[in-house]
DNA sequence: ACCTGAACACCGTTCAAGT
DNA sequence: ACCTGAACACCGTTCAAGT
């Protein structure tokens, strides 16, 4: 349910003003997957066929808007990241890492905003991308203490390569991304014993 | 020499177009710095004092001021390239990698540039984008035949981890791309012989 | 309670007119 | 040969006036 009203004090909204919520985020989405999340604000609004100052009081700045077209991807993201902690599966961390880098990867132009919005609280994705961060941080000690992954890996190593590997995505190709992340999987593996050792 | 005038055809540039250039060209570096390469270039000719046409007139586009500007940058990277090649130290692909970066992160948005420049012929970055390219080949196929990076390490291996390494930079800390540097060089690594194996 | 659109500030880019 | 700055198009953001 891509428009879903948010319900603010009042009870019901106006009709008029929940269509054009609706379609302003409708045609923000199509907007911003086609130029990035940088694109025209005046263009959605004329898209959506209200005027520039009905944008701006449903959607006071670009990153509330942009926060809104991903409440539903980022809380079906968290969803996964609940579900892999709570199943521990000897792949959860690939899961993820390629998981998140997906969803930072939404639109061009996100990988950007998400890593300015781990260290503004000011940011209207600030609390998103503290989700994200602490699902990684937890997927990783959980690693850690599993041998699966080396003694010194850290949190700050997934949100790095999340949003590095999104940010490759949208310059780069997609299989470039997938390839980096595969490698720093790699390098984040445990050096391996090489005589005798345990097995 | 930052402000060395490019010849044209001309054998004697005009005293005040010699001027003007290299005054563009200092203010444009400091622009860069501070606010990246999309800075202002409506500021940039105010601040080197010259009509925004005059900007215009010696750098037709963005990309050829930031190409300017880059030119001699260029060259110390590739004869740091070339002498690595001719050397083959066992820290060269890492030497390499990081001065890669760092030279992709001259300027906060530079990243994209050179990302969209290897790709785009009519870009004015294209030519030193395949230098890279190439000395980063070069470099990786060496690694390879001796036997210090994986048999699948390829030169796109090393340009994805530089330039989203050099976006790290930008946006999140320093130490988080070295960090990502090293995590992907070891991932390059050869699979150690996990018994009794060579050596 | 919400919408409209003019208003202001700022920028990229071009080009006729100057020297 | 080079410089100037007006001109045009476009955008972000605010806010008084409407319904």
């Amino acid at each position: 349910m891509l428009g879903m009203y948010r319900l603010s004090t009042s009870r019901r909204p106006r009709a008029d003003a929940r269509r054009n919520y609706d379609r302003l985020l409708a045609e923000a989405d199509a907007a911003f997957r086609e130029r990035g999340v940088d694109a025209s604000l005046e263009s959605i609004a004329r898209r959506a066929g209200v005027a520039i100052g009905t944008l701006y009081g449903h959607f006071p700045s670009r990153r509330v808007l942009v926060g809104a077209l991903l409440r539903e991807r980022n809380e079906t993201l968290f969803e996964l990241g609940d579900g892999l902690l709570a199943h521990q599966t000897p792949d959860a961390l690939a899961t993820w890492v390629r998981a998140a880098t997906a969803h930072a990867a939404t639109y061009s132009g996100l990988a950007s905003l998400l890593a300015s919005g781990l260290d503004d609280e000011a940011s209207e994705l600030h609390t998103s991308c503290l989700r994200m961060a602490d699902i990684g941080e937890r997927l990783i000690a959980w690693a850690r203490e599993s041998g699966i992954v080396r003694a010194d890996a850290t949190g700050a190593d997934l949100t790095a390569l999340t949003t590095a590997a999104a940010w490759l995505r949208e310059h780069m190709s997609l299989e470039g991304a997938d390839r980096l992340i595969t490698l720093t999987l790699d390098g984040l593996a445990p050096a391996r014993p090489t005589l005798a050792g345990t097995r």
